[in-house]
DNA sequence: AACTGGCAGTCGGTAGACTCAAGTGCCAGG
DNA sequence: CCTGGCACTTGAGTCTACCGACTGCCAGTT
């Protein structure tokens, strides 16, 4: 048994070495496919650094990774793919931690130190953002009132019988809604409302805040108006906002354009992305790839998520949407910066509650 | 000079009536050509209503029809399909008044009839109505808020050095932005300075006011900062808001993925989506068909176009944007529909300025 | 003069045969 | 256990022939 092959480093690999090169191997073809969305034969992956083996053991390799369901061959004389299974191993066990560039980092702290106006724009422009700063679509969906209390009600009156009510909550959204009264309500009675009105909710929640101004029996009418429509808000606030950037960037993704509809027309569905990224998020996974989220229509997408944390729970998130050959790193390193840049932003402004 | 020909009409026809033949044909050509996305042939011509002639004689036609530029054709042994200037002789002198279907009109009022929320949502979701009453991508376009006067002024102190200035607009908008301060803020010393810079500001536009409110000198600090704010958003107001409906119908409209590419990157650009329907209404026009517009990436589009009137003057509009064999008649419909409710709603909601 | 049927001519699109290149699995040998 | 060599498979590309859908033109009819 003594070394005496032409190619010592082959002959002594121990079996757990075996497992190593396979992971080379599976790591060659994903990423040479993501680069190229061609299927990669043995030939090339031979080439590859970390794999200093003939092609024809890497055939026998790829062979038994395809057993092992981490490739696939599209047709019997064709190259190999990775398989969701195979995309999976890489991401957890091969990806290297991943840093974007300078540039993209940059970009990223340039954005948000320039960053004016309220939240709303600025998780718009964040979505646009992240599908520039990647080849793939962005998804920012906006935290949730939640906790927020409220710290100021108002009413304005803009026309005969036509009233505004402003809200302002701790975490500095704004709500209005306008109200419509049968009879004309004089300038200085909704003023003394509004102050009754705001001493009754001030510092509770919106759900809790409605219903002390129903029981506050301020002013008849305007109080029940008033609570009725504070209720609306607080369950409309429920339902986040979900801001979509990027949307051509499916089309560059996808070759079939059959793809590029159905896959728009998902996101389009606002409720099911929000709750697409909840789910991954809540599995505490980061990347969902093909079926792994379990929604049957985006099976040739992959979901990058990094979640929003403002205090001390995760309250929005930050997704892109590609193909499942996308390449995870840049995702994930995009994602990732975005959202933490966005986490910090929003607790500078949020208030802590109490003043 | 008897008419005992077996074709009588088709004898006596004068010239003028000629060209009547000639327009029924184009309009066969185009209709037929926006159903089935296929060159259309002398015979299917023939067969169709108010074109009593043989194919023979359609084909004559067809060919003056090119010579003048109505219609061309892909090959030699094709059949024509109708040129931009085609479109158009048929938008201007053959489309018919167009009506929707009594089910659409009838989801159009419900839909108007339910929607509650302020302006944003209702903009938000007429884009997404008018991209479901037709299969093509819809942009909303929301009205400036132009000559809007202040009505309330109010700053909220949401923490520590940490202030929250809110406007309110006589059309019901709420502008919002937060200031940080350096030294902290007590509540009354807010909530005074607040009443001062309303009483400075109300009734005028919000550049006015933030120059009212600059020159009041009331408190030092705050007053400065709530004026330099107020400008930034009499800027930002006037940039309008882009909505956009339903962009994967784009993917249905449109057969190569490039081609969807671009102008989905396009929809994204939204300062040039408002220049271009602006410019389209400003030129009187209710349509503008492939290079109309003058903009040479949306070359195989069209748009179409209505103006949402607010007070007396053209302030918002809602487009759509589909292939140039898009079906003009449906498009015009569902647009000056949903176009006409908002007016209306949006009519009823703003308040005359004065009270 | 206007319209018609008939006919030759023009191409695009499809189907089939063939070739080519990429890539595999297997095997004997080191 | 790995390697080079070899036979085999198969999609993709090319070429050809053919079919069908049109058109343009023309002589004939009313």
């Amino acid at each position: 048994m003594a070394p005496h092959s032409p190619h010592p480093t082959a002959h002594e690999r121990p079996a757990e070495e075996l497992d190593r090169r396979r992971a080379a191997v599976l790591e060659a073809v994903v990423s040479e496919y993501i680069g190229t969305a061609t299927p990669v034969g043995s030939a090339h992956v031979a080439r590859a650094p970390g794999v200093n083996v003939s092609s024809a053991t890497v055939r026998s390799d790829m062979a038994a990774l395809e057993r092992d369901g981490y490739l696939v061959q599209p047709h019997t004389s064709a190259g190999r793919i990775p398989t969701d299974k195979g995309y999976r191993f890489f991401v957890d066990h091969l990806a290297p931690p991943g840093v974007l560039g300078a540039a993209e980092r940059h970009r990223v702290r340039r954005f948000f130190d320039r960053v004016h106006g309220e939240m709303e724009e600025m998780l718009e422009r964040a979505s646009t953002l992240l599908s520039q700063l990647t080849p793939y679509a962005a998804v920012v969906v906006s935290p949730s009132h939640g906790s927020a209390t409220v710290r100021s009600v108002q009413l304005v009156s803009l026309a005969p019988r036509l009233v505004l009510l402003v809200v302002v909550l701790s975490d500095g959204s704004v709500e209005k809604r306008s109200l419509e009264f049968f009879e004309d309500q004089g300038e200085e009675e909704l003023a003394r409302e509004g102050a009754a009105i705001q001493r009754a909710g001030i510092g509770s929640d919106l759900a809790t805040a409605a219903t002390l101004v129903g029981a506050s029996g301020a002013g008849p009418r305007i109080a029940e108006a008033v609570a009725r429509t504070m209720r609306e808000m607080a369950e409309a606030g429920e339902s986040d906002q979900v801001y979509m950037g990027g949307p051509s960037r499916l089309a560059e993704s996808f070759e079939a354009v059959e793809t590029v509809r159905s896959v728009l027309g998902i996101l389009e569905k606002q409720l099911v992305v929000v709750t697409l990224l909840r789910d991954v998020l809540d599995r505490g996974l980061s990347v969902a790839i093909g079926t792994e989220h379990g929604y049957e229509p985006l099976a040739s997408c992959a979901v990058v998520v990094a979640p929003v944390i403002i205090g001390d729970h995760e309250s929005g998130a930050v997704g892109l949407l590609g193909p499942t050959r996308m390449d995870y790193r840049q995702a994930l390193s995009a994602a990732n910066l975005v959202s933490a840049e966005l986490s910090e932003r929003m607790n500078r402004r949020s208030g802590r509650g109490d003043d």
